[in-house]
DNA sequence: TCTGGGGTCCTTTTCCGG
DNA sequence: TCTGCCGGAAAAGGACCC
C-alpha cells in the first residue's frame, strides 16, 4: 500500500508551490489564550510532572469554595502562579515566552538551569490535551481550503498549493493569507507560511518573517536568500552534520553550494554527501505525503531518581509492566499489531542501549509484550543504574489484515532467545515476574 | 544543575545458513 | 569436518525532527 501522494512535477503544467506553515510559539500560545493574563511575562512551559504545577489543582485548594471552570481563569491572580524558583527534577523547558528568552532560558534547557537564568518565571505544566485539541482544529481548518496536507507534528505542516483555487495567485501569497485568516478565526493563533517550489526552500522561507509572516521564495531568490543561511538551518543538517560542516570551513548553504559533489561525498559519505550537494542549490523533488502507516510505537520514562536494578527492582518491574501495558493500549486503540519488541534502557551517564527481538506472530498484547521484552532486558548490562526505561513495538501491520494474521508455524514463540540468558542469576531476581 | 518523549530513517555490526 | 566467504536479514546504534 503506497502512500498517496501529490502528483510529481513532470504531470503538472503549473509551477510547483510548496508551502511550510508553522504556528507561532505554539505551546506557549495555547497557554496564553487560557491565562492571557501572562502574557508578556516571562513564562516556561515544561516540566509538570509535579502536581503541584498544576494551576487548576492548586486554586481548587486554595480557593475551595470559588468555581474555577474555565470561564474564570483569566481572573487568576499573576501571583498566584508559580515561579520557576526552587524547582527540583529532572524536566527540560518545551518552550519558553520571548521575554523569558531574553534571560537566556531556551526550549529543550533543563529546568534547573532554567531557574538560575530567570527564578522569577512563571512555569506552567504542557497541557498536552489542548495543545492537541488545537492541533487537530487548524490541521482540519487546511485541509477544507487546501486537501493535500503532510503532517509534520504537532505544530507544522506542509500543504501544496499547485492546484487549489488561488494557490498561483501573488506565488501563493493569497492563499497564504487566507488560510492564516482562517486558522486565526478558528484558534485564535498566528502561524507563518513560507511558500517554495519545494519543501526543503519553503521550509528555510517560513521562519524568514515570524511571527505571523508570510514568505514567498523562488529559486531566483536562492542565492541571496538561501546561501547566506547557515547549514544549520537546512532541515535535516543537525548538530553533528554541522560540527563537522564548520570543522571544514563550510557555515554557510552558500559555502556548502562552492563545494564539488565528488568532495562533499568522500567526506560526508554517498549518501549524504549527494544530498548535502542537492540541497545546497536548492533542490527537493519530494512530494507532499498525504497518509502514512506508522512503523513503530513506543512508550519510555525517565525516573525522577536513577535507579538500581537489584535495589529498585519492584519500583522497575511495575513501570515495566506498565510501559508494556501502555504501549499494547496504544496498539489496540489504533489498530496495530507488530512483531518486534524491544526494550531501550539509558544508563546514569546518559548512555543508552536497544535490545529487540522479532517474534513469529503480529501481537498487540500486554502479556506478549511483556515476555519478550522481559526476555530483552537479560541481554543487557543491569548492575549500573538506569535512568530511562522504554518499551518498543516495530513491524507494524493493521490489525485485522491478511498480512496481521501471518505466522509461519515454526516453533515456539521467543524461540530466537532462547539459551541467551548468561546472567541469569542475578537478572531473574530483579524482575521475579519475569518467571 | 546536566540533558523529555515520541517518532523516522540510515548506517554499521552481527548473525546465520549455504 | 573444518575453514572461509558471501549475502541477506535482523539487531544495534545514532542522527535528526517536532
Amino acid at each position: 500500500m503506497l502512500p498517496r501522494v501529490s502528483p510529481p512535477l513532470s504531470e503538472n503544467p503549473l509551477p510547483r508551490r510548496i508551502a511550510h506553515l508553522d504556528m507561532d510559539a505554539f505551546f506557549a500560545s495555547v497557554e496564553l489564550l487560557r491565562y492571557p493574563q501572562l502574557k508578556g511575562l516571562p513564562v516556561v512551559i515544561g516540566g509538570g510532572r509535579r502536581k503541584e504545577d498544576d494551576v487548576l489543582a492548586g486554586l481548587r485548594e486554595a480557593y475551595p469554595d470559588q468555581d474555577w471552570s474555565a470561564a474564570t481563569l483569566d481572573m487568576i491572580p499573576v501571583d498566584f502562579f508559580p515561579r520557576l524558583a526552587g524547582y527540583t527534577g529532572r524536566g527540560v523547558a518545551t518552550t519558553a515566552t520571548y521575554a523569558a528568552r531574553q534571560f537566556g532560558v531556551g526550549s529543550a534547557m533543563g529546568l534547573m538551569k532554567a531557574a538560575k537564568l530567570c527564578p522569577q518565571a512563571i512555569l506552567l505544566p504542557v497541557d498536552f490535551d489542548e495543545v492537541r485539541r488545537i492541533s487537530r482544529l487548524f490541521k482540519s481548518t487546511i485541509t477544507e481550503i487546501a486537501p493535500v496536507m503532510e503532517d509534520r507534528g504537532i505544530d507544522e505542516v506542509y500543504i501544496d498549493f499547485t492546484e487549489v483555487p488561488g494557490g498561483q495567485r501573488e506565488g501563493g501569497r493569497v492563499l497564504a493569507r487566507l488560510i492564516q485568516k482562517c486558522i486565526f478565526e478558528a484558534t485564535g493563533l498566528t502561524c507563518s507560511i513560507g511558500v517554495a517550489p519545494n519543501k526543503l526552500i519553503a521550509k528555510m522561507a517560513s521562519e524568514f518573517h515570524k511571527p505571523n509572516g508570510i514568505s514567498i521564495v523562488t529559486m531566483d531568490d536562492l542565492q541571496t536568500l538561501i546561501w547566506p543561511l547557515p547549514c544549520r538551518k537546512v532541515n535535516g543538517v543537525g548538530p553533528k552534520a554541522d560540527e563537522k560542516l564548520q570543522k571544514q570551513g563550510i557555515v554557510t548553504v552558500g559555502d556548502l553550494a562552492a563545494k564539488e559533489r565528488g568532495w562533499l561525498m568522500q567526506h560526508f559519505g554517498k549518501s549524504y554527501g549527494a544530498w548535502l550537494h542537492e540541497v545546497s542549490w536548492g533542490r527537493d523533488e519530494r512530494p507532499v505525503v498525504t497518509e502514512s502507516e506508522p512503523v513503530s510505537m513506543s512508550r519510555e520514562t525517565t525516573f525522577e531518581r536513577d535507579l538500581h536494578a537489584v535495589r529498585d527492582r519492584a519500583e522497575l518491574g511495575a513501570v515495566f509492566t506498565r510501559l508494556c501495558e501502555q504501549v499494547a493500549a496504544d496498539l489496540q486503540r489504533k489498530g496495530y499489531v507488530g512483531k518486534t519488541i524491544g526494550i531501550k534502557l539509558r544508563y546514569d551517564n546518559f548512555q543508552s542501549v536497544t535490545r529487540d527481538t522479532t517474534i513469529e506472530q503480529f501481537t498487540a498484547d500486554a502479556a506478549t509484550i511483556r515476555r519478550e521484552a522481559g526476555l530483552c532486558l537479560k541481554r543487557v548490562d543491569l548492575t549500573r543504574r538506569l535512568r530511562l526505561l522504554g518499551v518498543r513495538v516495530g513491524k507494524l501491520v493493521k490489525a485485522g489484515t491478511d498480512e496481521a494474521l501471518t505466522s509461519d508455524y515454526s516453533d515456539s514463540p521467543s524461540a530466537n532467545c532462547k539459551d541467551r540468558t548468561p546472567d541469569d542469576h542475578h537478572t531473574h531476581l530483579l524482575f521475579p515476574e519475569l518467571d
